[in-house]
DNA sequence: TTCATTTTATGATCTTAATCATAAAGTAAG
DNA sequence: CTTACTTTATGATTAAGATCATAAAATGAA
């Protein structure tokens, strides 16, 4: 995260966008650096037959959409608001021009790619080689870790996805989803009251 | 990648590994840049039954597993020779300080880390939601694009890969990659001559 | 407060890639 | 040159998750 009155300064504008609105669009050309100020934004990809992939959500603090502004590629996904947000966008040259201004910022930068590349490491390993109920708790710790400081596993922290979305994170369909949770819960691995996950 | 001449002046050293040999584990602590010198490295997971995940395969030139330099993370993956190799290896502390000494050279590698994001974020994708000839094919471009400045699609570039390896690449049993390469020839979307892939 | 949509839920069936079995060709090691 | 191992190959069977069908709760919009 870019302090936001540096991003103002740097010539930033904060812009709204609707539930399902579309930021960006996969194979686009990127020109910002987003940061979502309010709401939430994810970032998927469709196939063929209209399944998603969520690459990931992206919460108030985090910015999004940022590799492709570093090198001669497009958008490897789409960006789409959840919920009405509001989200900072500042243009690739002042963008770059920040970082190279503020080394400090580009250093905390990179350690932001570079957790994101290791989370992403994860998930493909994972989606590749474990089953489904596997997935499905690695998902779960990665946003627990993300959203708490809670380090125990006293089955505190509430999941605020819904069984699609786990599906959409997972690779998984729905109905999957929720018959893996549901043994999960029976593991003692997770719990359920009235329908939230408790993780 | 960076300059070798530098790497060697900021103290790095250049050590053998013969095929087989393991340069670090998972969940080990990240101590060194790596680079290339020759060789071929891959980074790889193995779930519970010890089916394999390949995340990378490196050489020449290209580093790998530097993402956890930057954050108070573990390695995602092994790394493995695949070959004999020799790899440049530089202590952490002196790899942040030429970074942070030499702008250019940070900014090269943040373009590296977005490409491999970039990567990630596509595979992970392919995986979850495309069957087997799809994945195959986008592995196949992948490894064409980074080896070759060919752009047409004459089949012409020769894929260096077992079929094997791209299973682990791409998460597929090796029979169903036998087949589906089968597949692509019969659809002329590659070549086979005496078994080796053409692309 | 009614209606439409989304979310969670569950059972039955199907499909695809995994698994299992086996072997020939190619390569490397001694 | 022989032996061991790796790689490619192919057919038969299986199993796991996808798909299909249906519905009750829950949520949200008008």
């Amino acid at each position: 995260m870019i302090n936001p009155k540096k991003l103002r300064d740097a010539g930033a504008i904060l812009k709204n966008y609707k539930r399902g609105e579309v930021l960006f669009y996969e194979d686009a050309i990127a020109r910002y650096y987003y940061q979502v100020d309010q709401g939430e934004i994810k970032m998927n990809n469709y196939n063929q037959e209209g399944k998603e992939y969520i690459q990931g959500i992206f919460a108030k603090g985090k910015s999004f959409g940022e590799p492709p502004l570093f090198a001669d590629f497009t958008y490897p996904a789409n960006a789409e608001a959840i919920i009405d947000s509001k989200v900072w966008q500042l243009p690739k040259d002042k963008f770059l021009k920040l970082l190279e201004e503020n080394p400090e910022i580009h250093h905390k930068f990179t350690s932001t790619l570079a957790l994101r590349l290791y989370y992403k490491a994860i998930m493909v390993s994972e989606i590749s080689t474990q089953e489904p109920e596997h997935r499905i708790l690695r998902i779960l710790d990665y946003f627990k870790k993300n959203n708490t400081t809670d380090k125990t596993d006293s089955l505190s922290y509430k999941v605020e996805l819904t069984r699609q979305q786990l599906a959409d994170l997972t690779g998984l369909r729905v109905e999957t989803v929720i018959r893996s949770i549901k043994k999960l819960e029976q593991k003692g691995e997770l719990s359920i009251k009235n329908r939230k996950v408790y993780r």
